[in-house]
Parts: C-alpha cells; structure tokens; sequence
DNA sequence: ATACCTGCAAAGGTTTTGCACATAC
DNA sequence: GTATGTGCAAAACCTTTGCAGGTAT
C-alpha cells in the first residue's frame, strides 16, 4: 500500500483522492463489486465521484497490475485487488462471489497442453454452487 | 437433431425456420460466435432475420439446455451448442476460441469443495495462451 | 506551471423489450 | 384459428469518450 505513491509516481500518475480511495476499498473488501457497487460503496464519502471516474481508475488499476477483472456471467465485470491467479465461487442462488483461497491450479496449464496444441500461460476457474448461508435457508 | 422437433413441441414451442437455422448453425460450428457473428454468419440464407431474433433464439435455446453462454472476458457473449461442459481456451494473440476436447475436469469440483464451505455443483474453466498459428507467425 | 485527472454529458456497444404483423401448429 | 414468433424501433443497460474546469505534483 505504501509502494502506491512510488508506482504512481513512476508512471507518472496522479494519486488522486478517488484513485486512492477506489484501490484502498477493492483492498478491503472480498466482495468482488463491479463499478457500480464501488460508485455506491464510495458515495458517502465521494457524493461528487462520477461512475465515469469508477471506470477509468479501475483501468489505470489493472494497467499497472494493481486490480483483475472477473467476468463470473452476468452482463458486467466485477474487480478484484487480490492479483495472484486464484479461482472464484458463485453462489447459484444469491449471487455472492467468493475466493476460493489457498486452492492453487497453476498445474492445470501444464495438462491442458496434453489436449491442445496451445501453448498456455494461464486461466479463469470459475466454480458455480451453493453458499454455506443459502445451504441453511434451503432446509 | 431430430429429438428437436419433439421437444419444441413439448414445450409448446414454434420450430421456425429461423430457429432451427440458429441452432444448426451452432452446432455445425466450433467458432463459438457471438450473437451479432451468428447474425452475420445467417444473413445470406435469412437477410431479413433481425438481431432481436438472434438473441430471442439463443435464450430459447439455453432454457431448453440445448446452448451455453461462455463469456472469455470480451464484452460480450458466446454460444456454444456443445452443451457438455468442458474447458474453453483464447488465443491471447488472435482472439480465437476453442473446445479442449476430452480433457475432463468434472473431479476438480470435489477439490474445491475441501477448500470451501460451498456445495459446488459446476463450473467454467477458461484458459489463454497461444494458438497453433500464431505461433507460428510469432516466429 | 503544467500535465494529468475529474465530472458531466453524450456517445457507443450489447442485449432486451413492446408491439403490430406474420406464421407454425 | 390462435397462440407463439418475427422484425422493427426504441429503450435499457454497461462502459467509454470528449471536453472544460480542477488539482496533484
């Protein structure tokens, strides 16, 4: 988080209350919102921020490498500042979009040149499936 | 192919030449198109088909279980009438996306399942790399 | 001081919707 | 004959862009 003002810096970027701000909450948070959810997040503290601003920081985030995007089906992308490749959780019933931490798959790459004629330099593991608290609402 | 009919039927739905174009189409192709290719790619045979109809088309088919979506990380949909779920690879160089065949990932959900509390019932894998040809040119 | 950034509004792209006409059954 | 589907145009989204004014450095 310190080494923000640094990389900015180098790249010749303004670290703006709203880029700070916007990268201090995608931080925070494990909830994987898309620019919309950041906008709303934000509001209180960012009444004037426009949605505009939400789109172009999260941009000049993944540019630097400081944020991925996930596209889990639905119509619009969700971000995450958790940058090591690591596959997500859908909930089928209330949408929730978790980590699935610790559960590393960098080997797949290795076995799926075994079926293709790629060659494969990594991937998007997106598993679908109940979450523990719509588990319990469902008995 | 012919089990169409039937279940069109069943359903209470209208078998149109339209329709029955989109999804042969689908499943003569391994482009996995997107709803304006599949408009285009229909356009000689059907000039007056709009794109609303494509996009009606394509939903009608998914409920039937006769299409997936993929999403690769474009801004838009693809649809694949291969409907057993198996992995999907880009080419990060020419945007070319392709089936990997036979290779079967179906116990990956039981080892996500060690890794969280959700109840995993599918998934979607995606993986990118380099395709045969641009290999090639890249040489 | 100045290059870069924000916020607004407009535009662009994808997908959905409403409705009159058409058509599969 | 009738319920369902098509095609068109408009609308609804999500995201990007252009630009004038603002701000971090």
């Amino acid at each position: 988080m310190e080494n923000l003002t640094a990389l900015f810096k180098e790249k010749n970027l303004k670290l703006t209350p709203q880029r700070y701000a916007i990268y201090k909450y995608l931080k925070s948070t494990k909830s994987h919102p898309s620019a919309e959810m950041i906008y709303e997040a934000l509001k209180p503290d960012f009444p004037t921020m426009s949605l505009a601003t939400v789109y172009k920081t999260v941009n000049t985030l993944i540019e630097l490498g400081l944020v991925q995007e996930l596209n889990v089906g639905e119509d619009n992308f969700r971000f995450d500042a958790n940058v090591e490749n690591h596959p997500h959780i859908v909930c089928t019933k209330c949408g929730r979009v978790d980590d699935i931490e610790d559960a590393v798959f960098e080997h797949l790459n290795k076995e799926v040149e075994n079926y293709t004629s790629y060659k494969v330099s990594t991937h998007k593991l997106y598993f679908y499936g109940v979450c523990p608290k719509c588990q319990k609402e469902l008995q």
